[in-house]
DNA sequence: CTCAGTAGGTTGTATATACAGGTTAGTACA
DNA sequence: TGTACTAACCTGTATATACAACCTACTGAG
């Protein structure tokens, strides 16, 4: 239980953890391998691994003859997959909008305490949010976040920046875990999405941890007619990436 | 363009290719770190760094005192997410059961054509089956399967061994791409799915690779109301997985 | 001022060596 | 027979060293 760790794991841990606390910003220059050498007393292919690996797993980015640096949100958040609508829909080259309809404190119970491992009554955010594409509703989220995690929730402006930006700010987000259903949604939910009677929905429930425990529940749901998503999969060691497109795809027969 | 790759790297190549090729199974021997130093004049380091890189990436496992071994297909396939419902549904501890609608070859047309990467009138096999949870519909599949990739394919028993299966059999899946949309289904998917009129389907439109080209294009259609598609994200280098599952989800309050 | 060349720092790869620790099979001893 | 030990092999880690390739900034020549 208490074994030691090897030093290029410690090497990793201590860079990791600087990164966490935001010690080092994206784009921040991490120590090069000559400067772990002479600072941590080991050799350079240690420090060579440890910042080798680290550039496999996606935390920082090496380039040779500049030096390693800390991957900005883009690039170190492929295991996000989809977290931010805005990204997506400006990956598209369309203009994203958002109207918040609730951005309350709220406490915590039945679903959303369980979720969030949390008891009843803890403090929690309380966001409701439709986002646009060029005008169109596409997204209505409906986000639960731990108070505690995130503090200044209250004061932020999600009509500018999305929570999922804003969370990611506040800490890396390590974890997600997600459900996808077509469902038939409300009237409110309709309304709020314009869709016509009997347009179904793709909900995406997604559930994210950040230091080892989920700090924000959200679901989200989008029209059936206008949103899909699609993912990519690679074998492991390839560059993977998953993306959400609206593609006015080719009709199946049938 | 035609740098010549690293030593590391193209010991890695030689092994993923016997992998791929099947000359080497799963849980079959690698070849150990000093035997590569003998037979591909490297040092025990570069080996070292190859195999431990496979290992990594999952392609191999290694035991410290034993050796390096294939992984099985189950530990490998985590890139293949979901292709096999059967699995996924022995893993609920629930029975499957499948019905062939039809298994046919056809020429290859529009939509399939295009997705294959192939002329228009090329052979592929036309597969319908409808897949059942404890003799409860849970999937419509709609595949086509490049003929020159599964030459046997109107032979199988796909009542006994899914069609997921029987592809990665014939040859390993290395890439796949999915759309996942919600839709009303028509008349015939609904009578197949046994789901009320206004009940949505998810449905999952899947094309995979071998071997570098599109070998099969599937549509995958499930009852909103008796399916949903879990997945589970972690940061690179961690274990990752991902998996489905008809949890009878807490009702969100709204 | 402009541009070519260069020095120095950085990563990328490769090797030889060493020791620690796990696993297995066989051997020697009781 | 049975058990303890050992030899052989394997992976895991760590170090020192070397050379190549890349990038930046500076310097000197024109």
């Amino acid at each position: 239980m208490n074994a030691v760790k090897p030093r290029y794991q410690q090497l990793k841990d201590l860079i990791i953890h600087r990164i966490s606390t935001g010690e080092l910003q994206p784009s921040d220059r991490v120590p090069s391998e000559y400067e772990l050498v002479e600072a941590m007393s080991v050799s350079r292919m240690t420090a060579n691994r440890a910042l080798r690996e680290l550039n496999d797993e996606g935390y920082v980015k090496r380039i040779a003859g500049r030096g390693t640096f800390v991957s900005d949100f883009r690039s170190q958040s492929h295991l996000l997959e989809v977290q931010n609508i805005a990204d997506e829909i400006a990956g598209r080259g369309h203009s994203h909008s958002c109207t918040v309809i609730r951005q309350s404190r709220q406490h915590a119970r039945g679903e959303v305490a369980r979720a969030l491992h949390v008891e009843q009554g803890t403090d929690v955010f309380h966001l409701q949010l439709v986002h646009h594409e060029n005008a169109m509703p596409i997204q209505v989220e409906d986000r639960h976040v731990l108070a505690s995690f995130a503090p200044d929730c209250l004061e932020q402006d999600f009509e500018a920046v999305t929570p999922s930006a804003y969370l990611t700010a506040v800490a890396p987000l390590q974890e997600a875990e997600q459900i996808v259903r077509a469902a038939m949604p409300n009237g409110a939910i309709r309304a709020q999405l314009k869709i016509d009677e009997g347009e179904p929905v793709l909900v995406v429930i997604r559930r994210t941890w950040s230091k080892g425990r989920p700090v924000t529940f959200a679901r989200l749901q989008h029209p059936g007619s206008r949103y899909e998503m699609t993912g990519h999969y690679t074998p492991p060691g390839r560059p993977r990436s998953t993306s959400a497109d609206v593609v006015q795809l080719e009709q199946l027969k049938q």
